[in-house]
Order: C-alpha cells, then sequence, then structure tokens
RNA sequence: GGGCGGAUAGCUCAGGGGUAGAGCGUCGCCCUUACAAGGCGAGGGUCGCAGGUUCGAAGCCUGCUCCGCCCACCA
C-alpha cells in the first residue's frame, strides 16, 4: 500500500461509481431465504414511475439503507426490497401531457390500449432510472427481487384480494355522491381531496315561497347549483321560519317547486339568514339531508363539469359561466340580495387542482370499519409501534373515524377491476344499472365485459408488504421468512394513504401485522423551509447534488447562491447530511452549505487514511487481536478507548433510530478525537526511532481505522469501503459490506488513559489559547512552564512532555510546583494547573494584561452569578446539599483563580519608572527612559542576545562601553525578562548619551504621547546582531514599553536574577 | 373549529430543573511535511411573550403571540 495510491483529495465520483459496481456484480445485497441468520425486511415504499427521484426520496433510501446495512452487519438476513409504483392517475397525466405536448393527441385519440402501451414505455423508461438513481445513492437494494405494482406476480394478488374481500362482504358497489374530478373525469377518495382556503363571495339569493309574498332569503358560494336544489332548510326551532316548514318555495330561474323542510343537523340558526338551499346531488351535506329527508337528487353537470340538460336554459355552459349567468339572471329578477366577500374552503384534487365536482355516481368501496378495528387493535397491542410515537395517535384518530373506502376510478392505467358486466340483448352494456359479478375470470355463461374502472393505485400499494413477497403462494419462501417486515420507514405524509391501508390489509390477509416498526421521517424542505415542489422551481435533484451540476440545472434560489454551478458532493455526503439533519419531530431544511460541511469531513477521513497508510511502512496486521498483545502508549490507549465509547454510542442511537446522533458522534469522533488528537499525537512515535513504538502506534491505527469505516460504513458506504479495502490487514470477508458492525468491547475501556490525558490536554489547550491570543505564529517555538500541586499531574506532564510540547509548539517544557511565577509571562489559570508562557520580548504585555482583565471579569462575573444565589437564605438550606456545595467550591475555585490572574496581571504590569537624576544638567532622563523603553524592540532569540552581551562583558568591564553597548545589553536582558537589569542598562546607555552629546532642553513630553517611532535600539542592535534576521522578518516579536522598577543606579553584576530561566550561557561562543 | 409539531448564537439545529452547546458563517494568527475541503484561537445568546410552581426555570404548569403541518360538511 503506498500513497500513490490515493490522491490528495477525495473524489467521490470514481470511488462510488466502482463500489456501486461492484456490491452488485458481487451479488452481496441478494437476500437468501434458507439464510439461518435472523431475518430483517424493509420494502421500499414504492416511487412513482411519474419521473426521478427527489430528495424526500433520497432520505427515505438513506435512512433504509443505514438501517439494512447496519443490520446486515449485524448478521442479519437482510431483504430490502425494491420496487416502482404505477401511480395511476399521476402517471396517467404525465403521459397525457407529453402526448398532449408531443402530439397534439388526447388519450381518448389513441384509444386505451395504444394508450397503455405509451405508458408501459414511459413506465421503463423512469423506472430504470430510479433504479439507477437508487444505484448511485448506495442503496443496498436486492434487485433481483425488484416488483412493479402492475408485475403479473402483484396483479394476481390485486385480482386475489378484491374478490376475497368482495366474498367476505368487504367491496361493495354503491351509487353515492363522490368526489369527482372533472378534468381527470374521475372518481376520488376523500384523501385525494385537498381543502383549501379560498377567497370566494357568499350570495344571498331570495326565493319566494309559493303563494304567498314571503321570500326566503338563502346564502350561498355555490349559486349555480340552485339549478339542483330540491328543498330549501330551516331549523325546526327557528321561530321566523317555523310557519313555513311544510311549504314550498318556487325555485328562480327554474320555477321548480320544492319543499321548505326542517333539519337541525344541517342548520345552524344562527349562521347567515338561517335558511340553507339543498342540493343533494352537488354537496355532501346536502346529500345527507336529502337521504335524511328522501328528496329527490337532480344532477345538473355533466362529468366534464357542464350544465346537463336538467339544467334547463344553462345546459352546455361550463360550471363557472353558468354561475356568472345564474349570477346575471338573478340580479336581473331582483332576487340576489347581497353580494359579500367569505373565506371558504375550497375543496380541489390533489392531482388536477381544480376543484372537486361532488356527483353521484356508481363506485366501488371497501368497507373499512371492521378492518380498521383490527389495525388499531395491532397498534394497541403493541404488535406494530410508530417511531416516534407522537404517530401513534393520528395514526389511531383517523382509523377511528374511517370512512368507506372508494377504489375505483376511472382512469385506463392501472388494475382494472376484476368485475364483470352482463352484455345486453343489443349488445350494449349498462354499467350503471346492471349488477356486475365478482371474480378473476368472467362467469363461464353468457358474455361479459369486465368493468372498464381501474383501482386506487393505493389499493396494490396496501398489499405491498406481501405481495411482493410472493402472496398468494402462502408457501413461498420469501414469505415465510420475512413477513412480517421489521420496519417500514416512510413519510408521515402518507400515514393514511399507505401505513394504515397496509396495516388493514396485512392483518386481513396474512393475519398478522406487516411490520413490526413503522419509523416515519420527516419531509425534506429547501433552506427557507418551503416544500419542494416543481411549481415553486426549487426541487433539486439528488444526482446533481452527488455528482454537480452547471448552473442551468439549478432551481433559481441555488443558483444565485451558486452562480457557478454545483461541485459533485458525493453520495456519501448527501447521506451523512440527510442522517445528520434527521431529527424526530422536525421538517429537514437541507442547504447546500451543510452537505458541503460533510464532504469536506469526508475529505478529512480520507486524509486521515492517506496519513495512516502513508506511515505504516510494511506493517501488516495479521488479524489477531493484538491489541492487548502489545506494549501500547498511553495514546494508543487512549484513542481505543475514546473509539470504543464512539461505537457505543453509535449502536445505542441506531437502536434509537437516532441517525442524527449517531453521525455526530463519528463525526465527532472521527474529526475531534482521532483526527486532532491522536493522529497529532502518533507522530511522535511514527517519525521516531522506537521501533517498538511505531509498531503499536501502526497497529493502532489500522485498528481504528477498521473499526471505524465500519462503523461509518452505514452512513457512508462508498469512502469506508474504499479505505477499508486498502487497509493492510487480514479479512475474513471480501467487503466491508459484510464485515461485521463493531460491538462495545470492555477490553477497549482504559480509564486510565483517559485520566491521564486529561491534564495533557489541558495543558496543550492553555498553551493555544495563549498563543492564539497573543497572535503567536504557530512555527514561532515558544517556552512555558506548567506549575501545580498536584503530583500526579506534574509527573503526567512531565512524563507526556514529548505529548505536549509539539502540540502547542514548545521549545520548552518546564514543570514546578506552585511557587514563584515567572516574571513577563502569559498565564492561563486551569483546573490544577497555571501555565505560563513568558512573552517578554515576543509580543505586546500590553495584550495579555487586557486578556487577563477579560478572563477575571469573566469569573468575577460568574461569581456574582452565583452568589445572587446565596442572598436567598432558601437557597442554601433547601437545595440538596450537593449542589450547593458545588456553588460553594465553584466561588472559591473562581476566587483562586482571580487572585492568580491578578498576581499574573500585577507581575507584568507596567511600573514607575524612578531613575536618579543624572548628575549632568536638566535633561529629563526619566522622561527619555520611558519614551525609549516604550518603542524598543527585542530580538527573538534571546539566548542570542545573551551571548552577545556576555561576549561584551566578558572582553572586560563594563567601563568604557558605549551608550549602544549599554543598549544592546539592556535589549538581551530584556529578552530574558530581567527587567531591572534591562532599565538599569538602558539607564547607562541615557547616561553615555547625555555625556556623549551637548545638552538639550526637553519639554516635559508625556510618556503616553512618545512617538511610535522605531526605537534606535532596534536599529543598533539590529544592525549587529544575528537574530536580527528573526526580528526582522515579519514576525514582528515586539515588547513595546517594558519598565523598570527600581533605581537604576547599578548595584551588582548585571548577569543573575532570581527567576532567570535562562542562567550564563552553557553554550559556548 | 379541533389536533400535532416548532420558536435556543448571524444560519441550521442539539439539549431538557442547578456554570447555555455543536456545525456552518464571522473575526484573528498560520500554506506546520494527512488534509487550506486544513490547523490553532476568539467573538457571538436576557433560550418567542406574560404569569405561575420552585431555593432555583431555557427546561415543568397556565395563558398568549407567531410559524409549519394534519384533520374537519358551516350554507
Amino acid at each position: 500500500m503506498s500513497s500513490a495510491e490515493l490522491s490528495k483529495s477525495y473524489e467521490p465520483t470514481e470511488v462510488e461509481a466502482r463500489w456501486s459496481k461492484e456490491w452488485l456484480d458481487a451479488g452481496l445485497f441478494t437476500a437468501d431465504p434458507d439464510s439461518k441468520k435472523p431475518p430483517f425486511c424493509i420494502v421500499l415504499p414504492p416511487p412513482n414511475v411519474t419521473g426521478s427521484l427527489h430528495l424526500g426520496h433520497a432520505l427515505t433510501a438513506t435512512i433504509q439503507d443505514i438501517l439494512t446495512r447496519w443490520k446486515r452487519m449485524n448478521g442479519f438476513n437482510c431483504l430490502w426490497l425494491p420496487g416502482t409504483d404505477h401511480a395511476g392517475i399521476a402517471t396517467q397525466m404525465v403521459v397525457e401531457k407529453e402526448l398532449m405536448k408531443t402530439e397534439k393527441k388526447t388519450r381518448h385519440d389513441l384509444g386505451r390500449e395504444a394508450f397503455l402501451e405509451r405508458v408501459w414505455a414511459w413506465k421503463k423508461q423512469y423506472g430504470e432510472r430510479i433504479g439507477q438513481q437508487h444505484r448511485i445513492l448506495g442503496a443496498s437494494l436486492d434487485w433481483s427481487r425488484e416488483r412493479f405494482t402492475m408485475d403479473a406476480g402483484v396483479s394476481e394478488a390485486v385480482k386475489e384480494v378484491f374478490v376475497r374481500l368482495h366474498k367476505d362482504g368487504l367491496i361493495y358497489r354503491a351509487n353515492r355522491l363522490i368526489n369527482w374530478d372533472p378534468v381527470l373525469r374521475t372518481a376520488l377518495s376523500d384523501l385525494e381531496v385537498e381543502n383549501e382556503d379560498t377567497n370566494g363571495t357568499l350570495w344571498s339569493i331570495a326565493y319566494p315561497v309559493e303563494d304567498s309574498a314571503e321570500k326566503l332569503i338563502v346564502a350561498t358560494t355555490r349559486p349555480e347549483t340552485m339549478l339542483g336544489d330540491t328543498a330549501v332548510a330551516v331549523h325546526p326551532e327557528d321561530e321566523r321560519y317555523k310557519h313555513l316548514i311544510g311549504k314550498n318555495v318556487v325555485l328562480p330561474l327554474v320555477g321548480r317547486k320544492i319543499p321548505i323542510i326542517a333539519d337541525g343537523q344541517l342548520v345552524d340558526p344562527k349562521f347567515g339568514t338561517g335558511v340553507v338551499k339543498v342540493t343533494p346531488a352537488h354537496d355532501h351535506n346536502d346529500y345527507a339531508t336529502g337521504l335524511r329527508h328522501g328528496l329527490p337528487m337532480i344532477n345538473i353537470f355533466t362529468e366534464t363539469a357542464f350544465v346537463n340538460e336538467n339544467g334547463g336554459p344553462y345546459q352546455g355552459l361550463e360550471r363557472f359561466a353558468a354561475r356568472k349567468k345564474v349570477l346575471e339572471d338573478l340580479k336581473a329578477l331582483e332576487l340576489l340580495v347581497e353580494e359579500k366577500p367569505h373565506k371558504l374552503p375550497l375543496a380541489k384534487s390533489q392531482r388536477s387542482g381544480v376543484p372537486v365536482e361532488p356527483r353521484l355516481s356508481p363506485q366501488w368501496y371497501v368497507k373499512t370499519k371492521p378492518l380498521a378495528e383490527r389495525a388499531l387493535k395491532a397498534v394497541a397491542d403493541g404488535r406494530t409501534r410508530f417511531v416516534p410515537d407522537q404517530w401513534t395517535a393520528t395514526f389511531n384518530r383517523w382509523l377511528e373515524n374511517i370512512q368507506d373506502w372508494c377504489v375505483s376510478r376511472q382512469l385506463w392505467w392501472g388494475h382494472q377491476i376484476p368485475a364483470w358486466f352482463p352484455v345486453g340483448p343489443d349488445s350494449t352494456v349498462d354499467f350503471e344499472k346492471s349488477t356486475p359479478v365478482v371474480g378473476k375470470e368472467p362467469p363461464a355463461e353468457g358474455q361479459w365485459v369486465q368493468d372498464p374502472d381501474v383501482l386506487d393505485t393505493w389499493f396494490s400499494s396496501a398489499l405491498w408488504p406481501f405481495s411482493t413477497l410472493g402472496w398468494p403462494d402462502v408457501n413461498s419462501k420469501d414469505l415465510k421468512t420475512w413477513y412480517p417486515n421489521q420496519v417500514m420507514e416512510t413519510g408521515h405524509d402518507i400515514i393514511f394513504f399507505w401505513v394504515a391501508r397496509m396495516m388493514m390489509m396485512g392483518l386481513h390477509f396474512m393475519d398478522d401485522v406487516p411490520f413490526r416498526t413503522v419509523y416515519l421521517h420527516a419531509m425534506v424542505r429547501d433552506e427557507k423551509g418551503e416544500k419542494m415542489s416543481k411549481t415553486k422551481g426549487n426541487v433539486i435533484d439528488p444526482l446533481d447534488i452527488i455528482q454537480g451540476a452547471p448552473p442551468e440545472r439549478l432551481p433559481a434560489s441555488i443558483k444565485n447562491k451558486f452562480p457557478k454551478g454545483l461541485e459533485p458532493m458525493g453520495a456519501d455526503a448527501l447521506r451523512f447530511t440527510l442522517a445528520a439533519l434527521t431529527q424526530q419531530g422536525r421538517d429537514i431544511k437541507l442547504s447546500i452549505d451543510r452537505i458541503g460541511g460533510y464532504k469536506a469531513f469526508c475529505n478529512k477521513i480520507w486524509n486521515a487514511a492517506r496519513f495512516a497508510l502513508m506511515n505504516l511502512g510494511d506493517f501488516q496486521e495479521d488479524g489477531r487481536v493484538f491489541i492487548r498483545e502489545r506494549p501500547l502508549s498511553l495514546a494508543d490507549r487512549w484513542i481505543l478507548s475514546r473509539l470504543d465509547v464512539a461505537v457505543r454510542e453509535t449502536g445505542e442511537a441506531l437502536e434509537r433510530y437516532a441517525f442524527s446522533d449517531a453521525a455526530s458522534t463519528l463525526y465527532q469522533f472521527l474529526w475531534g478525537e482521532f483526527c486532532d488528537w491522536y493522529i497529532e499525537l502518533s507522530k511522535g512515535s511514527l517519525y521516531g526511532d522506537d521501533a517498538q513504538a511505531k509498531e503499536s502506534t501502526r497497529a493502532t491505527l489500522v485498528f481504528c481505522l477498521d473499526r471505524v469505516m465500519r462503523l461509518l460504513h452505514p452512513f457512508a458506504p462508498f469512502i469506508t469501503e474504499e479505505i477499508w479495502q486498502k487497509l493492510p490487514m487480514a479479512r475474513t470477508v471480501n467487503s466491508i459490506c459484510i464485515a461485521e458492525f463493531p460491538k462495545p468491547d470492555e477490553r477497549l475501556r482504559d480509564e486510565t488513559a483517559e485520566r491521564t490525558m486529561e491534564p495533557l490536554i489541558t495543558v496543550i489547550d492553555g498553551v493555544r489559547t495563549i498563543r492564539g491570543e497573543s497572535n503567536l505564529a504557530p512555527s514561532l517555538r515558544i517556552e512555558a512552564m506548567v506549575q501545580s500541586d498536584d503530583v500526579t499531574v506534574r509527573g503526567t506532564v512531565e512524563t507526556y512532555k514529548r505529548y505536549v510540547m509539539p502540540l502547542c509548539g514548545l521549545a520548552k517544557l518546564s514543570v514546578e510546583p506552585l511557587g514563584t511565577k515567572p516574571p513577563q509571562a502569559a498565564a492561563e489559570i486551569r483546573k490544577g494547573m497555571e501555565i505560563f508562557v513568558p512573552l517578554a520580548g515576543i509580543v505586546d504585555l500590553a495584550e495579555e494584561r487586557e486578556r487577563l482583565k477579560k478572563e477575571i471579569g469573566k469569573s468575577e462575573a460568574e461569581i456574582a452569578q452565583i452568589q445572587k444565589k446565596f442572598e436567598n437564605p432558601n437557597y442554601a438550606q433547601r437545595a440538596p446539599a450537593d449542589v450547593v456545595e458545588k456553588d460553594r467550591a465553584r466561588i472559591a475555585e473562581l476566587e483562586g483563580r482571580i487572585g492568580k490572574l491578578q498576581d499574573n496581571l500585577k507581575r507584568i504590569a507596567p511600573v514607575e519608572v524612578k531613575v536618579a537624576p543624572p548628575a549632568a544638567g536638566p535633561v529629563n532622563l526619566e522622561e527619555e527612559l520611558k519614551e525609549e523603553l516604550s518603542g524598543v524592540t527585542v530580538p527573538a532569540d534571546p539566548d542570542q542576545q545573551v551571548k552577545e552581551a556576555l561576549d561584551k562583558l566578558r572582553e572586560g568591564t563594563k567601563e568604557g562601553l558605549s551608550s549602544q553597548d549599554h543598549r544592546d545589553l539592556g535589549v538581551a536582558y530584556m529578552g530574558m525578562g530581567l527587567v531591572d537589569d534591562a532599565v538599569r542598562e538602558f539607564n547607562a546607555a541615557k547616561e553615555e548619551e547625555v555625556a556623549e552629546r551637548p545638552v538639550k532642553k526637553k519639554p516635559a513630553a508625556k510618556p503616553k504621547a512618545a512617538p511610535k517611532k522605531t526605537p534606535t535600539a532596534t536599529k543598533a542592535s539590529g544592525k549587529k546582531q544575528p537574530s536580527a534576521k528573526k526580528a526582522a522578518s515579519k514576525k514582528k516579536p515586539v515588547a513595546k514599553k517594558a519598565a523598570p522598577k527600581k533605581k537604576p543606579a547599578a548595584k551588582k553584576a548585571p548577569v543573575k536574577k532570581p527567576s532567570a530561566k535562562k542562567p550564563a550561557p552553557k553554550k559556548k561562543r
């Protein structure tokens, strides 16, 4: 395995295509009914063959594939069964539309047979495309068992079910008021009708009472239906109209006499005028009223909603034209009393979008009450459970109020109803009046014609969990193995359409629930939370995300944000995103940016693997359980322990269907622990000379990658297979798809290792904070000191310096008990330790002071917050002792922290410069010195400075040193943090300068106002010091303003200071 | 009209009586030899509003306001 095999960044397109094909060629997903393993079956909710898949389908496929792959790796005999749905109305519509567009023909122009051929051709094209899309998504479906709802086998099941339900008295034919779609010219079920709040008009019309001057004012939103009125209803208790009950009104425009009836159910006396016109043939309420009162039912519309022969002069008008004309005529007769805006729920066909026209017609119905009762009971008994369980109530409520299901559709595309009508003597068939015979075949005797109608698409869908497994052959192995399915996974939008009906049919025909668990996922919406729909133009093709897309393929909203189109994200990234965003009970707002984030995650994984493979040498894991057979380093033991936690959490999350929890566990482990910490720590041994340590680290890397790839595989199948295959290790199976899903293993847990890592992480973190806040370049090596009174902490940090130092860029790390703090150092006060980074000569200490003040402020604020609790005496009394104790401890801790922070602040505080006035003249040395110091630049490498300075000293005494020499020495001391000494040298320099130049007068310049010009010291030292290279480079370790405290008068030899960490130069020069 | 969700950082969302979290975005320093699709740091929130319960509420209760969805025959 050489790194040359892995490209620098992950390129999903090639990898995914390759594995998709290999998996299928290997038949890894073909289920075996003879397997001894426990069964696990999900049937894919069959997508409509109307078009291609959208993101909702991608979510469905992702979740189901995660479940299936997870179970497969857990040793289950998995069947994930694919299929497509003929989607009667929807598909017929799109094909008709296509036909009209391309050939300007209707389906009637072609005739039923020829039209159906077209639909089959369409089905073939889109069915294949759907299959292809699923393969690209990585769905591990068993394509050998692919089904279509109009397959021979499924069709047989449909017929069988229809006939048997009829025999059981659960299917009947009746002439009732149904929801009619006048465009599609078919009946619809209640579920296919959508009520939409509409701004309409409420018209009041006067109906003259027969033989009376009185008029009854009726209100209506549909005046044209008055042509079919057969009564006027009032409330029986309504005093206004009691005297009219039993009389007639004369229907305006029509002249028909219709009765005034009393009906307490229909009429709300408080609404409007309290008088309701009754049109039993065109309104559901009126229909019920008509049945109650035995009213005639006059159908006034044709099947396309034009007024028919019953509409007298209005015959031939389309329903809305008729409305207009009726209103005009009423107005002319002065019978139109009022017209006002009115909000009403308008019933529209879900498919064609036009208002449905309630219509009397003979249709087939499924009697649902008895079926629903069993379904309700099964859920109540817990034989099927809903996840999330909030849907149980929804499911129950619908089934408790279920109406009979109108299953016949006046379409061509679908399962033709297995019922036969007698051919009359004149070779005609009366579908309205004659009684059909139900059976798979026509009766032997006589001439019969099959019912031209087809079944509701959902009728065949309702059988899906068993019709796909070979039913009605009850001996089918597949059926015996995988019924009931373990999981039904689908969107909550079809809980009634599909889930409830599968429950009813499954229980009736298989005598058992169709599935044990129903997982209902959320709806996928666009970034703004709007439903994706073609009309809104915000539909994104999942393939465009996976494979990339030029801008012209994208919906406008996306195009605006990505004017150059989309880069390929890969199926893994899309899947991971969907999994991460799937939150129970909440819709998914999918954003491209988010997918981009997970694409970056894939790349991260890829590079982690690449790193490992580049550093494995000829390492080959031979398959033995090596973890306890090798001496492992702390880092090794730590990551293995963390890995085991991730294994446990991922498995538990999946058990709960908490896909987003699993995803974030994996993300956090892989990126936040494995990459950020372990890989960084592993570099020490990988690049080092300790062969054994190297071997252990290599083994650990391979072990972790193997496990974590398997863990991640259900979410991101492609990249995990690609990496897994490259790991140098023995395998018992040849694909990760069938490798074992990792199980928690106590042997990997190592609490000692985790505990030991803690202080190390704290130190690294602390130094990084200081570095970050001081804007130190990562390449700049610095020193740090850790002080702690905890021997364990000290021991650990001391022992594992090799872990700490590279991770926070240290040249030196010292560990001490709490004690004298290094001067001029930034400090981080952490739990159990204090971390110091000397900054003098590196960075502006003023910034560090600001930082410390901010830290103090934070701690003070927190104390104030906690203390507020104690102001209430009840708190200490009533709150649990441990809580109170915790708060007390926290206050103490914070106070300690503040103290330490303040100490440090003091230590690096600018102090007054007190310079003894020089003998010579009126020069204000103090001011000059301050000014000088305020701009001093100290080179980054104090060692060099010290050397130079001491060399100077060694050459002789300080006598005769020039002012420049003193300056150099001062700079050197600054670099060492020896402020007093530095000040002394600078003072000496000043004195020299004063001596060297003519006395000049100086106005009392404010120290602060000192100009920030490049100080001479810098120039001077820069001129002759090697370290000037560093100083002059862009790293700019500038110390402005360091100030002395004491009198500068020389009192002793310059070199030494108690806390000096850099004593005399050890290296000679 | 009923029912169910939701409202927490600029965005997308976790959390669920006791110190407010993540990812993305933003800002700062860095092309450090796995990864710039990267590293390290930082800033950012009176947890929709109002009451109540409690020692303590973002969380529990009540009411309200918005948003979304589902169901429903007021002409």
